[in-house]
RNA sequence: GGAGGAGUGCCCGAGUGGCUAAAGGGGACGGACUGUAAAUCCGUUGGCUAUGCCUACGUUGGUUCGAAUCCAACCUCCUCCA
């Protein structure tokens, strides 16, 4: 395996060079291979993304910074979004027997990410980076045409070498034939892409090592040379999986989560984990990084603005990432307040009369009245810069501010200013 | 195929008829302390139009004034034997 962060200097192509020294890589089918490949000119590389959500979150910037680099060093990235897999659904939750998506919200989403994934890849020009849709072919296949020409080139006993499969059969759980098929269908994608657009490098998690083993197995059987590459799984230093806050996960696209709210989520980063999310998480020069890592107590806290401001810059753009930064001054540094709106609610909902902790509720910072009841009773609750414990406060015009807004926070960190219109 | 064991809240796990919205721990959130960090300490941790009501201990029925707890069937997992 190859090891994280270190300098790799025998390499040939700087753009595995890169990815090494950033930390993105974890598995690489044969890297000296992918090596002279990279550095035999450009090459296409892709990586998919389900499309169960409308909007992608941290937990996909890895992949999607690979992305980033390998363009920014001459290849051509593709973001396939699955939209025939998402059809399929995601089986590993069976339990819940959730409905699977229709296609009609699969393509709503696949619309809503790909406005994330256009400003982290550059998608403009005959060699811009391509977003594709996998249903474009998988909703093209029959089925006895589909398992004689795929199903043929895959035996069971080499799948049930894979550990996905292997630990589900160990620990005699069930593992449905949907389960057990999802990787063909990965495969295929990778063929696919491989006879369209010469792409020959797939980039994922780690839990989708099988996946792509299949696709680079099902392209040599196939005369191509593929290959694959995995990024590390990525865990805080508390251990436990990033991405996750009390809100919920941390979503890229600004209308789930606006983009002070993500400059906040990478501010609060933990000092062990500063010197990483830089390195993984920003394009700012391998010196600069170890520079920064290094600062020690409170100076720390320059570095986590530096890394804030760094990433919200890629995901929502320098001026939103500007502005997040001043917020986030103002706000931390004394009695300041929010100076642009985070949230909209239209005036008609104040004039009927509006409960705190509807409000609460509302702007997301809890999940029930009973848990913004909680959060009032505990103190927890500002309103205009006073803390209110009152649960059965109601909000009325009376309490706008200045440009019909009122500002309202939870605890430290969560604020917001509402407006009004 | 046979025998036995297990399924509890976000996770782990105690609970074997009323005192159980369910011990304890983890996680998460809030508070104190700090540097918007970590560690530590304290508090909270099902929902609601709320001194009440509803939902919840694998699923569906049953016994009982009363069930996570007893019974039956089913589903799933584990262990041992074949």
């Amino acid at each position: 395996m190859i090891e994280a962060g270190k300098p790799a200097s025998k390499l040939k192509s700087e753009a595995l060079a890169v990815l090494l020294e950033r930390g993105l890589v974890h598995q690489c089918t044969d890297i000296e291979a992918l090596d002279n490949t990279l550095s035999q000119g450009a090459i296409t590389a892709y990586a998919g993304f389900d499309a169960t959500a409308a909007s992608l979150h941290v937990g996909h910037l890895m992949p999607l910074m690979t992305m980033r680099w390998l363009q920014k060093l001459g290849h051509r990235p593709i973001v396939v979004l699955g939209g025939g897999t998402s059809l399929v659904g995601d089986p590993s939750f069976r339990k819940d027997a959730r409905p699977m998506l229709e296609e009609r919200q699969i393509a709503a989403n696949i619309a809503s990410i790909r406005r994330s994934v256009e400003r982290l890849v550059d998608m403009d020009g005959p060699d811009g980076a391509l977003l594709v849709d996998n249903a474009e072919w998988l909703n093209e296949f029959r089925f006895l045409e589909f398992l004689r020409d795929y199903g043929s080139q895959f035996t069971v006993n080499r799948m049930m070498t894979f550990d996905s499969v292997k630990s589900r059969l160990e620990a005699q759980m069930p593992l449905t034939v949907l389960e057990f098929c999802y990787m063909m269908l990965q495969a295929v994608d990778f063929l696919e892409l491989s006879k369209r657009h010469e792409c020959r490098l797939q980039v994922g998690g780690s839990d989708q090592w099988g996946n792509i083993v299949n696709g680079v197995e099902l392209g040599r059987r196939d005369g191509r040379k593929l290959h694959g590459l995995t990024v590390p799984l990525l865990t805080t230093a508390g251990g436990s999986k990033m991405g996750k806050t009390a809100a919920g996960a941390v979503w890229l696209h600004p209308e789930h989560l606006s983009p002070f709210g993500f400059w906040q989520f990478w501010r609060n980063t933990a000092d062990a984990d500063v010197g990483k999310f830089l390195r993984l998480f920003t394009e700012l020069p391998i010196k600069e990084v170890e520079r920064l890592s290094e600062l020690q107590g409170a100076e720390l806290n320059e570095a986590k603005k530096i890394l804030a401001t760094q990433v919200t810059t890629i995901v929502h753009g320098p001026e939103e990432a500007l502005s997040a930064l001043r917020q986030g001054d103002a706000l931390f540094a004394g009695e300041g307040d929010i100076l642009e709106p985070t949230h909209k609610l239209p005036l008609a909902r104040l004039a009927e009369g509006l409960g705190l902790l509807e409000l609460v509720v509302a702007l997301g910072f809890a999940g029930s009245n009973g848990e913004a009841r909680r959060l009032v009773e505990g103190g927890a609750v500002r309103l205009n810069n006073h803390i209110i414990d009152d649960a059965r406060r109601r909000i009325g015009t009376g309490d706008l501010g200045a440009n019909e807004r009122l500002s309202l926070s939870v605890g430290k960190r969560r604020k917001a200013l509402v407006e009004f219109e």
